[in-house]
RNA sequence: GAUCUGGUAGCUCAGUUGGUAGAGCAUCUCCCUUUUAAGGAGAGGGUCCUGGGUUCGAGCCCCAGCCAGAUCACCA
């Protein structure tokens, strides 16, 4: 941390605003200083028992070391209850004074734990176990450490036997601003991230019980290919070229297969720089694998029983509750072919149409179509629009339109489709798979047709062309399968989350607006005093050229901001700079 | 981007036709030996999101803006 840094902090701490209690706060760590407390000491400190430990395995007598967080409070005279929270739940600490004070000095009890510690300041305590007279599990405190003091109040709910929450910090913008404090108060929030790490590891599991490969791909790219989408721009200063933060890692996947790997995934963060709302956050996480030898048929069967085991794993059941839809996750799941989709949903056959005809049926349908779609995204358009809100129950979707997937293989019994499915789950698509297109020949017109649509104005289409990736294909790539699922979505349908920011710990927001730490009006009386001080306040008040209001305003702000004062004396009323 | 809703004490929230800013919890002081959302009594605590306007007077009405949430549109 360099000094600039550490004077601009001192500034700033100086023209904090504190609350009432952050100053209280503040106070007692001055009081635990001077008593020769450090509130911040370095030294580790060897706790014996987690609460969960001593929860499940209680006796009665027990010598145990804990540490965490004081939550809660009850101080009735000579004896208090008090909460303690670590990692793992909560235990309830009983401090009695003359437990903890054996001898005359009782300072430790009636001036460090009752008047210094605070609900939010980590302690460590030892003591034993016993049974309260209501029969809770309660550890009896011998002795007890300050580890570090806590200066802002943290909003702990209260619970009453109902298990009814009374003044639970809930406000989604503050929650996610400051998500610390969320997890700190909210154990239902810390559930949700144990379980997406639960989801990750099942995944790894699942793979690499397979023999596949973890791997890592730039995030950087020069090109940024494997979906349409826009990107994030930003520039390297040595090469003095743009970069791109990647949309996709599918193109960098299939490379590694043509070198050689049998199977390779990677959980990769992509940037799309386009709108945020309740599903979309500028950066989300992906996990993509690709296998060789293998087709979409295999892929089917490999992704419901990935799902199946993810499901069990991180919920103990395939079973899962979204919003008012029930789920459940086991294997097989139903396969629909995109035409039976929207056969099924609307009676038309899209079968052997021309882009005329789909056009027409989609007007007649009541869709917003324009002369720009092409065949594929009419399609897409119908099927968005009438069939895609109806799949609850994990379904398959297959053999999409050729002209949406430029990465995919031709299907092999017609070729106006492509070899591909997609995941849906209570209407929405979780993950997406091909038979990789390996043709660089065909990858190549692909492209060309992509770099068409765009330049004919359809923003969805691709506008690069990645001449490397093509080079890759042409040294040979096996047959392969890829699939790709969204990580987000999947932790949301699997945590009954509809927002996607529940299930981040950091979802983008727009920063804070940064309080002006002083106004211009303020700005100029304080050079006035800096020149000399204390000054007679009726002629600085001229000297400022203020109008009544607006110098009022100035040196209360001022004052406020201790960085100026009012004196009265005999001779009349002087502001002294501080 | 559009529409709607909201922003008041550390937290959760009231706030009457526009008339001195409220409650519960938390905090502080005093009293209190095993309680469990809540022991008793008392006290302190506010940029009512910001900036304009109307008015004798604005938390409230009007205008503009900021931030968030929801719905829709766009986008995977």
């Amino acid at each position: 941390m360099d000094c600039l840094y550490l004077c601009g902090f001192r500034k700033n701490y100086r023209l904090m605003q504190l609350s009432e209690q952050e100053r209280v706060r503040r106070d007692k760590l001055a009081s635990l200083r001077e008593m020769g407390i450090d509130p911040y000491p370095a030294a580790q400190f060897d706790y014996t028992h987690t609460s969960k430990q001593i929860n499940e395995k209680f006796e009665e007598g027990k010598k145990v070391v804990v540490a965490g967080r004081l939550v809660s409070r009850r101080i009735q005279g000579k004896a208090s209850f008090a909460e303690l929270q670590d990692g793992e739940g909560r235990i309830q600490v009983y401090f009695n004074r003359d437990e903890i004070c054996t001898g005359e000095d009782k300072t430790l009890y009636n001036e460090v734990y009752k008047k210094l510690l605070d609900i939010g300041d980590f302690i460590g305590i030892e003591g034993e176990l016993f049974m309260t007279q209501v029969g809770e599990k309660t550890i009896k405190v011998l002795d007890f450490q300050l580890l570090s003091k806590s200066l802002k109040p943290l909003p702990f709910a209260k619970k009453d036997r109902e298990g009814k929450e009374y003044d639970a910090f809930h406000d989604a913008e503050q929650r996610y601003r400051q998500r610390y404090a969320d997890l700190a108060v909210n154990p239902t929030v810390r559930e949700i991230f144990k379980k997406r790490s639960a989801l990750f590891t099942a995944m790894r599991d699942f793979f690499n019980a397979e023999g596949y490969m973890e791997v890592e791909t730039p995030i950087l790219q020069s090109i940024p290919g494997g979906a349409a989408a826009r990107p994030f721009i930003t520039h390297h200063n040595a090469l003095d070229i743009p970069l791109y933060l990647r949309i996709a890692n599918e193109l960098y996947l299939k490379r590694l297969i043509v070198g050689g790997f049998d199977g390779v995934y990677e959980f990769s963060k992509n940037f799309r720089n386009e709108g945020m709302d309740r599903t979309h956050n500028p950066e989300f996480t992906a996990m993509e694998i690709y296998v060789s030898y293998k087709d979409y048929n295999w892929m089917m069967e490999f992704t419901e029983n990935l799902l199946e085991h993810c499901a069990l794993q991180v919920n103990g059941t395939t079973k899962a509750t979204f919003k008012e839809h029930h789920v459940d996750f086991k294997a097989p799941y139903r396969r629909v072919t995109m035409t039976d989709a929207i056969i099924e949903y609307t009676g038309f056959d899209i079968t052997g149409k021309s882009e005329d005809e789909l056009r027409k049926a989609a007007l007649e349908m009541g869709l917003d179509v324009d002369e720009t779609m092409g065949k594929g995204k009419l399609i897409d358009e119908i099927f968005g629009e009438k069939c895609e809100g109806n799949f609850i129950a994990p379904t398959f979707i297959i053999d999409y339109p050729k002209e949406m997937s430029p990465l995919c293989k031709e299907h092999r019994d017609n070729p106006d489709l492509t070899e591909r499915f997609e995941l849906m789950v209570c209407g929405k698509e979780i993950a997406n798979a091909y038979s990789e297109l390996n043709d660089p020949i065909e990858q190549r017109a692909r492209f060309e047709d992509q770099l068409k649509l765009a330049k004919k104005g359809d923003d969805e289409a691709t506008e690069f062309i990645d001449y490397d990736f093509l080079r890759a294909l042409e040294y040979g790539m096996p047959p392969t399968s890829g699939l790709g699922i969204g990580m987000d979505r999947l932790i949301m349908f699997l945590t009954d989350n509809p927002s996607i920011q529940e299930v981040l710990f950091f979802p983008q927001m727009r920063p804070e607006k940064k309080k002006v730490e002083l106004t211009e009006e303020e700005k100029a009386v304080l050079e006035l005093l800096k020149q000399e001080s204390p000054q007679e306040l009726e002629s600085l008040k001229a000297k400022s050229e203020l109008s009544n209001k607006k110098w009022d305003k100035a040196i209360k702000g001022l004052r406020s901001k201790d960085q100026a004062t009012v004196d009265k004396t005999d001779e009349g009323l002087f502001v002294r700079l501080l």
